[in-house]
DNA sequence: CCATAATTCTTTTTT
DNA sequence: AGAATTATGG
């Protein structure tokens, strides 16, 4: 194998062989080609690729990898076992399920199944939902799973009122999904290692099997992730992991970055290698990132320097409101289209997902080519959601949850108050509702899944998917509606057929039970298609481990990013701050801050500062234009009004530097203002320049 | 049981 | 602003 291209460390890591190794890689190191180099260089020793198990954590990740290991390797690499956490985790259910109480068609229920199932729970209970936030119990109950604690075990760690309750509700939680035959996304890091606990044999077996293990993004793996791989490379510690404590962004999900400094405790012969050279970014970008970082204090400080030119300065762009951001990004994204630039080579990176709906509208104006990766736009549409719960049930017919859905879906006059008698008599008789179906109209419901089900053997699932909107009578009702409504959800529906069908032509299968794995895992519609050229938009947390020619950050504003929850906490603002630290060093060459005046936010119209991010960035690394002048230094004297201003208690005012603020208080010399959270009550000069009437 | 009106959320971030 | 949930009346 040709080793040229890598420096000493790299070398070093790729040629690391046997024992447990931990590569400590900044952001542009390498680490992808090395890990990719690293499996290829194993295969090459002798070792059969069917014993190594690589994990990432996104679904794109592990595409990457298998594709770059394809390139080095050939088709070998598809005898690697390259997958995300979860989906290894359901192969290794889809292969011991008996074991742990479940039938060979268990379904995985998505968050939002969850929480009607958690509502439903509550409701069962009599607890009202307005007291406590079924979200609130959701969030726990994952959060116990995720540090792989039973409820009876959650019990033992709580105090407050409300936990208890949510501690009752884990319980049957936990029994009904097993009643339900389904499993929810910590299931999949967590039964395997149930299993692993209660058969040993079983372990062995996998421990056996895979006998090297490569790690991406350790510092985002949690408790449950952790134990999962320490377990099966205990045998033969054959564990290389990768990480970098700057780019840990899942604490919410119970990521914990000390996971890598535990790995230096677990394996007391770790060999550590530290990879410092950027080849990615441009100084300028890496610098810029650097400046930001810094300001973490609970932080190792590190050496990541590049060899690369200076580059093109930052461009910082404050639009008027999200709309102009919108189109000022395609103004200048078409002069770097003329300028050579690819749009595959273009970003667009945001921090929550509804920011893409504006950018989106304006892209469509444009008619430039784009792709939204992670938009749930397409999935959670009603329409689409029915048709998911329809295969569900279909393939696994003891999903309450779905079949709840659904059993009304068109409408056939199965009310509230059937449903409700089905759920007690199912209770009684400890069955599920579909088989508590016997009489009525939930009967006919019945026999439509009963054809289905034999439906699904027998053809495509291109097929079904038609049968089932012919059958169930949904694409009658739209038909029948003759809205532009109806027809939008017709062409949607049909769409979805076009995901079934390069499913079945990608993959060559047309197992149900393979393409509800899929959807269920990968919900990114753009994951489903061939991408051809096109620009990305992307929320910051999902273009982790991609790179860019060009990045746009947009909504660099207080309360978006770093976004209004997590800026007063400061361990949570300094996760904002390495999400930001991510977001810069993504791009290549040239990187561009943007953010608005003004932008709408739940319907109301929001005036945020300029993020704190922003200012952090020294200023020689930022382009100097009309629009972007930094807080300005002028003296006092020409920042007062002349003459006397007065303000009324009550008022809304602007405030430059805080945003929308309420008067709250006047006197002769000041007025004071109470502003959104998190800045709260300020007191200023009354005829300051930087106050404004709205 | 269902259509419409009124009201109350929603936006962190992912598998 | 738009979606989702709940109330109301037929």
């Amino acid at each position: 194998m040709n080793l040229d291209g890598l420096n000493k460390e790299q070398k070093e890591a790729v040629l690391h062989k046997d024992g447990p190794l931990l590569i400590l890689a900044g952001a542009g190191s390498g680490k992808t080609r090395v890990l990719t180099m690293k499996v290829a260089y194993l295969i090459e020793q002798g070792v059969d690729p069917s014993n190594i198990l690589a994990i990432t954590f996104t679904n794109k990740a592990a595409k990457e990898m298998k594709e770059r290991i394809y390139g080095l390797v050939g088709r070998t690499a598809f005898d690697c076992q390259i997958s995300t956490f979860h989906s290894f985790g359901l192969k290794i259910l889809k292969e011991n399920y008996n074991l742990l109480g479940y039938d060979k068609n268990f379904t995985i229920l998505d968050s939002d199944d969850t929480l009607s199932l958690i509502k439903k729970i509550m409701k069962d209970m009599n607890i009202d939902i307005k007291q406590i936030n079924p979200k609130y119990v959701r969030n726990s109950i994952s959060g116990a799973k995720n540090q792989l604690l039973s409820p009876e075990e959650y019990e033992q760690f709580i105090s407050a009122e409300s936990e208890k309750i949510v501690c009752k509700i884990f319980k049957r939680y936990r029994d009904a999904l097993i009643k339900n035959n389904s499993v929810d996304f910590d299931d999949l890091l967590i039964l395997p290692i149930k299993l692993f606990n209660e058969y040993p044999n079983i372990l062995k077996i996998y421990q056996e099997k895979y006998k090297y293990i490569l790690i991406d993004e350790y510092q985002d793996t949690n408790e449950a992730q952790y134990i999962l791989t320490k377990k099966i490379s205990a045998k033969y510690k054959n564990i290389c992991v990768v990480g970098d404590n700057d780019q840990s962004v899942y604490s919410f999900r119970g990521a914990n970055y000390k996971n890598i400094l535990n790995f230096e405790k677990d394996y007391k012969d770790a060999k550590t290698i530290m990879l410092e050279q950027n080849y990615r970014s441009t100084k300028t970008i890496l610098n810029a990132a650097n400046s930001v970082i810094k300001n973490n204090e609970f932080r190792k400080d590190k050496n990541l320097w590049s060899d690369n030119e200076d580059g093109e300065k930052i461009t910082y762009y404050r639009a008027y409101d999200e709309k102009h951001e919108g189109s000022y990004i395609i103004s200048e994204i078409k002069k770097l289209l003329d300028a050579g630039y690819k749009e595959k080579e273009i970003a667009i990176i945001y921090r929550t997902n509804a920011q893409s709906r504006v950018l989106e509208e304006e892209f469509l104006k444009s008619r430039l080519p784009y792709k939204i990766v992670g938009s749930f736009f397409f999935y959670n549409r009603k329409e689409i959601k029915d048709l998911i719960s329809y295969l569900k049930v279909i393939y696994n017919e003891k999903d309450d949850v779905n079949l709840s859905r659904i059993i009304n879906v068109p409408k056939r006059g199965i009310g509230d108050k059937t449903i409700n008698n089905l759920v007690t008599y199912a209770n009684i008789e400890g069955i599920s509702i579909y088989e508590a179906i016997e009489t009525g109209k939930e009967l006919e419901f019945k026999k439509i899944i009963e054809e289905l089900k034999v439906d699904s053997e027998n053809c495509t699932l291109t097929d079904l998917i038609d049968k089932i909107l012919d059958k169930s009578g949904i694409r009658k009702e739209l038909e029948s509606e003759k809205s532009l409504e109806a027809d939008i959800r017709l062409e949607n529906l049909e769409e979805f057929k076009s995901i079934t069908k390069n499913f079945e032509e990608r993959e060559g299968l047309v197992s149900l039970e393979d393409f509800l794995n899929e959807i269920s895992l990968v919900s990114d519609i753009e994951e489903h298609k061939n991408n051809p050229d096109k620009i990305t938009l992307m929320t910051m947390h999902s273009v982790k481990g991609l790179e860019f020619d060009v990045v746009f950050v947009v909504g660099m504003e207080e309360s978006i990013f770093p976004h209004a929850n997590s800026s007063f906490d400061k361990q949570d603002l300094e996760e904002e701050r390495r999400l930001c630290y991510v977001a810069i060093t993504r791009a290549k060459k040239k990187l561009y801050l943007v953010n608005a005046k003004r932008r709408m936010l739940f319907g109301r119209d929001s005036i945020n500062p300029p993020s704190r991010f922003i200012e952090e960035i020294d200023s020689c690394y930022i382009e100097e234009t009309e629009n972007n002048k930094m807080p300005k230094k002028i003296d006092k004297e020409s920042m007062l009004n002349d003459g006397e201003v007065t303000y009324n208690i009550g008022e809304l005012v602007i405030q430059d530097s805080y945003g929308e603020g309420i008067v709250i208080g006047e006197d002769d010399k000041f007025v004071t203002i109470a502003f959104n959270y998190p800045h709260g009550t300020k007191k200023f000069i009354k005829n300051h320049k930087s106050i404004r009437r709205v």
